[in-house]
DNA sequence: CTTCATTTTTGGTATAGACCAGAAGGGCGG
DNA sequence: CCGCCCTTCTGGTCTATACCAAAAATGAAG
């Protein structure tokens, strides 16, 4: 799989991945349209795209629909071991995190979720939708299921900051133990809906299990990150 | 960004997608050649590829250059807080490891490492290079470098192995604290040509930092994994 | 100023055709 | 049997064109 450099897609990449390092063009600004690009250098535009697609695969840059591709924004540091959640460690690094509730419902307890909660099928759940956004661009979106017997109520309570520390107040319910599986994935027409982007395009899927001191599942959250958006930091000691 | 079911692509994916599932085509089994694919039904090869394009971004079909399409084998689990090396794991997995060392090298310590390795610039490092794979499937290549004066002549022992447990066994060095960042990028010429992918495919690039009981780094290790060959999994205990 | 309808622009999808380099396979000669 | 060459097949790149739907810009009307 040698590569002679001299692939015509290739050099459009980096000479827009030049402009944007060289400040020309800046994070969350828009960059000349497909057509603008091709200049009338002789290039189609399916070579103009391959080049975009690349560097959105990199990060560098993400598209709206139809309105455009703009540049990244540097991406948000995440760590799975310390749990102080979304609004908090957003903030710390500087940026602006926001929350939005897209919908609260009770359901019953389906047979994929039963045996994660150890409760019986058809037993009464929360489940709750939201987006999150950093700086105004969706970043991702969540599904949040808690055990109705264990927090009742819940869904009157005010869900557009820390669920954690909702549970925690208003029913003593602490979390001792979190189990986090990642994945990258495609994101399927739901939450590409939700994020607005393009359904297919890669994501990070995050699967988080809250459990409390007695071992019980407090939160089953699961997760949907624009794939560009996020950066997993962990730091442990061995024992 | 609604989506109107309609998309041809999108059918030809899920037509490809229900013929995995259905167990009709296996794990690292060869698809049908694009052209054969579009059977005659009047359907491009363009969209064939835009099909195929997404199938590969859900990591359930891969790509040999020029050779064709293979359904992706299942990803292996990796958790950055457990410790136990590579081989370990995967083996740990039912499946079967692999490691080649690609070059081992002494270098100069540069801008980039000294204030990782808080040594002067110039002080002697080793550099090794090496591509793991899976079952005969290369999913990572990394490249490490150990401080020369802690582990000196490193070059001379098997390295094939656990690296950690030469330091351990040879040099009496312990790992007591591990940083790892991640992080999904575009695989650049070099790793993806030691991955045999092409350049510009979507791949995680994972940074690990050891360090021994006095804080001084023991390792410095820069991963690059294809995108679909990993599963990351964390387990934590909230202090 | 705001509101609403229209036009223009933009990316998204799709077709058709062409050529290339590398992989795979077959056959030939040793 | 092995090794080599040549052909075939395959995906990779590229051009050119066309049409669509949604977003953005525009302009008219209130």
């Amino acid at each position: 799989m040698t590569q002679p450099d001299s692939l015509h897609y290739l050099g459009v990449r980096d000479a827009i991945a030049a402009r944007i390092a060289g400040g020309e063009l800046k994070p969350g600004e828009r960059l000349p349209s497909e057509r603008q690009l091709q200049v009338g250098g002789g290039v189609a535009r399916g070579t103009i795209r391959e080049a975009l697609f690349q560097l959105e695969a990199e990060g560098v840059i993400y598209r709206k629909d139809r309105s455009g591709w703009y540049v990244s924004p540097p991406p948000v540091v995440y760590d799975p071991t310390r749990w102080e959640g979304f609004m908090s460690y957003v903030e710390a690094q500087g940026r602006r995190p926001t929350t939005e509730t897209l919908s609260k419902t009770e359901i019953a307890c389906t047979p994929v979720l039963a045996p994660i909660f150890g409760r019986p099928v058809g037993a009464p759940m929360y489940r709750i939708r939201r987006r999150r956004s950093v700086d105004g661009r969706a970043v991702l979106v969540e599904t949040i299921v808690v055990d109705a017997a264990m927090a009742p109520d819940l869904l009157s309570h005010p869900l557009d900051g820390s669920l954690t520390s909702v549970l925690k107040s208003a029913y003593n319910i602490a979390v001792a133990r979190n189990r986090v599986d990642m994945q990258p994935c495609a994101l399927t027409r739901g939450e590409a809906e939700a994020l607005q982007v393009k359904s297919g395009l890669p994501g990070l899927n995050v699967v988080r299990t809250s459990y409390d001191a007695q071992g019980r599942v407090v939160e089953f959250d699961r997760e949907y990150w624009r794939h560009d958006a996020l950066k997993i930091s962990v730091d442990i000691r061995v024992r």
